[in-house]
Formats: structure tokens, C-alpha cells, sequence
DNA sequence: TTAACTATTATTGTTAACAAAACAATCTAT
DNA sequence: ATAGATTGTTTTGTTAACAATAATAGTTAA
């Protein structure tokens, strides 16, 4: 039944085939094409991937440590449905780490970044007025690794990527309905404050701007439970 | 040739095979009984760990996540060797997050978190006196992590996890001869900060601290290679 | 109709054998 | 004697078959 996906997924596959699921599926999650607690099968995906099931385990092994993933023992593997509590850790780290690149951000930041982020806004403008969901979220995680990547510290880049998937996973469980996910003005004035070096301004606008996305969390909310797999992992390049 | 060994490690080994790999791992990393550079064949894990090398395979993809791994196509597995712009980055990754858990520490901090702390430092100056260089560098870890524990963060406490094994790394390279690791008066007044709630000052101390360590380091020095892997990896427990 | 128990099916976990690549050592030729 | 090529060995990568556990369906009994 999977069989005619796997020609179509065949295009993106990499030379390192762990790599391709890899990416595939963090791409799904970033985009809540995957939701929280689905099931990922490994049969499945050796068959989406057209790989062995021994890669299958390594990706899914190495998705556990990223947290994109929970393991379990003679069970398999799920889409990782956060807590109430670590949805809070993720995002006082989120502050932490968003607010110390602020600084690096404001020394290094050249015309150049501020117009990609400017191009990205408004690509996430595009997205929301079309109602494409997917992609307004991928390019608002794209804005936000801006930061890390103006900022050229490849470590604190990893752990904010990590954070704004899982972040993206938390939105995806617990996002009240008909709430906004990122106000389009605020990443504008975020560029705003960095473009006039303010830095002070920055930090407040940054925190302020986690804050608001944390405060649009309802932990009431019960799951609403998976779709079948094999659609949710259709790529959606770029 | 490892046969004899193999005895010996089967005390510590998990109920998953695949965690035991990774904790004997990272501890004899935390120790710096593994030298970065070393290789890490399958078979001889697996012989080690008498488990087959499907096991291996995910622990070192799993290792290699963490950064504590790199991994070399059809070569096999390498403890890692941090550039100095990975090191740079990792100080200030480090500087940046343990300045924060300062913050929490000082919110959360009870008198048996006090207590601890001074026993860690007690064990460490112990060992250094003694000379037992592996058990210093451990007890200087554990006594770091003491401020992501007291702070209540799984997030950040994950990742300075990951910084400070690093770090154990990148000293085990490049740290000048003859050098001491941690001056064991800072992590004393660190303490006192903390019982003081005293909040800059204490940010001030740790930020100090790391500078103090990173200053230590010399990018010249070379690569001195490995021992053998049998040995490195014998089990000092807790 | 529902509940519990059994048998079947599917999925995960393990193992061993095979293929391919990198490494080491020997041998030849200049 | 040294450089290069060739052969043999070791190590990584892949695959398939098997075992064990969990999920499912079907049956029987209350």
C-alpha cells in the first residue's frame, strides 16, 4: 500500500540513507505535517526510504537523542509528545539562548542579513495570507535560525535548532484554537531593533516575543491523534 | 586479547546494551582515559560489551550526535577532535548557559544543595592532592552540573551536560603543560556567592572562571595519539 | 451483548553470513 | 634501497533469516 510513495521520496534521498530519514522527518515535524505520538514503523519507513531496516534503527536511534523521538522498548518509535514541563524548559531555554545571540547578533550583523530576514518575513507574510500553514511555519523557524546563524556560533545554532523543533511540536499539541502562532510585526520589529543596534530594546523584544508564543499554550488541551504516516512524509521542497 | 576484559565490564553493563556503551563511553571520556583521536572499532566494542555490532553501531550514531563521536565513512568511529573554533564555541555556549542557571540556582538553591557542593569540592581538592587526575576531572564536572540540577532544567542541563564533556575534550588537547584544570578556590567562592545571593557576582565569578580556563589553552600544541582502547575504557565506578 | 481467553498476525530485537572498502605487507622493478 | 604495484587481511556496510514480544482478531462462555 506504501509502494507507490516509495518512488516519489526516492528523489530526495541522500548518498548516507540514515541522513535522508533524518532530514525527512524533521522536516515533516518543523512543517506539523507529523504530529505528536505518531506511530513511525520501521517496515514503513525502509519502505518509504527503500533502505534496510538497520539504518531505519540508527535514524530513529539518533532522532531519540534530539528528542524528536521517544523510544519504546519493544514498542517502537513515536513522535515525541512533550510535557507541560518540558514544554516550559524548552522555552526558558529558548529565552536564554535567544537573548545571549542578540548580542553576537548586533556585532556581526551585515545589510545582507537584514535583507534575508526582511525576504523571510515576508515570504511568512505570503505564506499566512494563503493559508499555508506548513509553510508559514518552516519560514517563522527559519527567521528565529537567522539569529544563530548571524551570530556564527555552530553550537548555540544546534541547540536552538533542536529547540525550535521541538518547539514546533509543542505548538502542534498544545496550541490554543484560532490563536495566531508568531505576529508577523513582531519579527519585524525584532529586525527593526537589530538593524538600529538597540540592543537592550532587542533582548526585550525578543523575550517578549517567546513569552507571548509560550502564553498561547493551553496544556488542557488533550491529543488529537495521528493521521496514517505515509502522506504526512511527501516532501514539500525547499 | 581483550578476552579478559570482557569479564570485567559485564558488571556494568545495563539492561540495554546500547546505554552501557554510551555511559562507559562518555565516562571514560569525562576522564580523559579515552584521548580525543582514539578509534573505536566495532568488533572490539562488541567484544568488549559481548553484544553484537548492531548495538554498537546505534551507540556510536547515538555518541556521534552528542558530539563526543566523529564519524568517518567506511573508517569507523573517532573520539572527537574539537577544532579551536569549536572550542571557542562551546566556552561561549558554556558561558552563556551556566551564567543563566545562575539565575535559578539562586532562586532554588536550598541547604543541601550547599552542603553537596562543598563535598564535591572537598573530593576534588582530595583528589588532586592525591593526584588522581581522572577522579578530579569528574568531581570538577559533577560539580558544574550541580548548578543545572539545582536550577530545574532538563533542557539546559542536557545540554551543559554535553558542553562540559566537551570541554573535557578540548582540554585533553590543548590545555598547556603543567597548567592546573579548575583552580579549586574558584569553585569555593562560586559556593560562597551562591549561599550570599549574591546574583552579579556570582554570574561575574563563573563567567570568570570559564575565562580562566579557556586562557589556559594552547591552540599550538599537537595531537599526541592515543593509547590502546582495552584499557581506557576499565571501569572506575561512581 | 460483553468479557475473558486463545490463536493468529505483525512488529521489534538479535544474530550470522556476505559484500565492499580501507589498510597492511610483500614483492617487483628501477 | 626506494617507489610502486599487487596480494592478503582486517574492518565497515548491507542483507536476510530467525527469535521474542506486543497487538489483533476470533471464539467461547456468562
Amino acid at each position: 500500500m506504501t509502494k507507490s510513495i516509495t518512488k516519489k521520496l526516492a528523489i530526495e534521498t541522500d548518498d548516507i540513507p540514515e541522513q535522508a530519514i533524518i532530514s525527512s522527518i524533521t522536516a515533516a515535524v518543523s512543517e506539523q505535517r507529523l504530529p505528536a505520538g505518531t506511530k513511525l514503523g520501521e517496515q514503513m519507513l525502509s519502505n518509504l526510504f527503500n533502505c534496510n531496516r538497520a539504518n531505519v534503527r540508527r535514524a530513529l536511534s539518533t532522532l531519540a537523542t534530539m528528542h524528536v523521538v521517544q523510544l519504546q522498548p519493544n514498542r517502537g518509535a513515536f513522535v515525541s509528545t512533550p510535557s507541560p514541563k518540558e514544554a516550559s524548559d524548552v522555552f526558558e531555554a529558548r529565552r536564554t539562548i535567544e537573548s545571549i545571540l542578540a548580542r553576537s547578533v548586533i556585532k556581526n550583523v551585515c545589510s545582507q542579513d537584514i535583507e534575508d530576514m526582511r525576504a523571510t518575513i515576508a515570504a511568512e507574510a505570503e505564506a499566512r495570507a494563503q493559508g499555508d500553514k506548513p509553510a508559514e511555519l518552516r519560514l517563522s523557524r527559519k527567521f528565529h535560525m537567522h539569529l544563530a546563524t548571524i551570530a556564527d556560533n555552530q553550537v548555540l545554532e544546534k541547540f536552538l535548532s533542536e529547540l525550535t523543533l521541538r518547539t514546533t511540536l509543542i505548538i502542534g499539541l498544545y496550541n490554543k484554537v484560532g490563536s495566531s502562532n508568531c505576529a508577523e510585526d513582531e519579527h519585524s520589529r525584532i529586525v527593526q531593533a537589530i538593524e538600529a543596534q538597540d540592543e537592550d530594546h532587542l533582548i526585550l523584544l525578543i523575550e517578549q516575543h517567546l513569552k507571548h508564543l509560550e502564553a498561547s499554550l493551553d496544556f488542557e488541551r488533550a491529543v488529537e491523534p495521528s493521521f496514517t504516516l505515509a502522506e504526512q512524509l511527501t516532501i514539500t521542497s525547499a
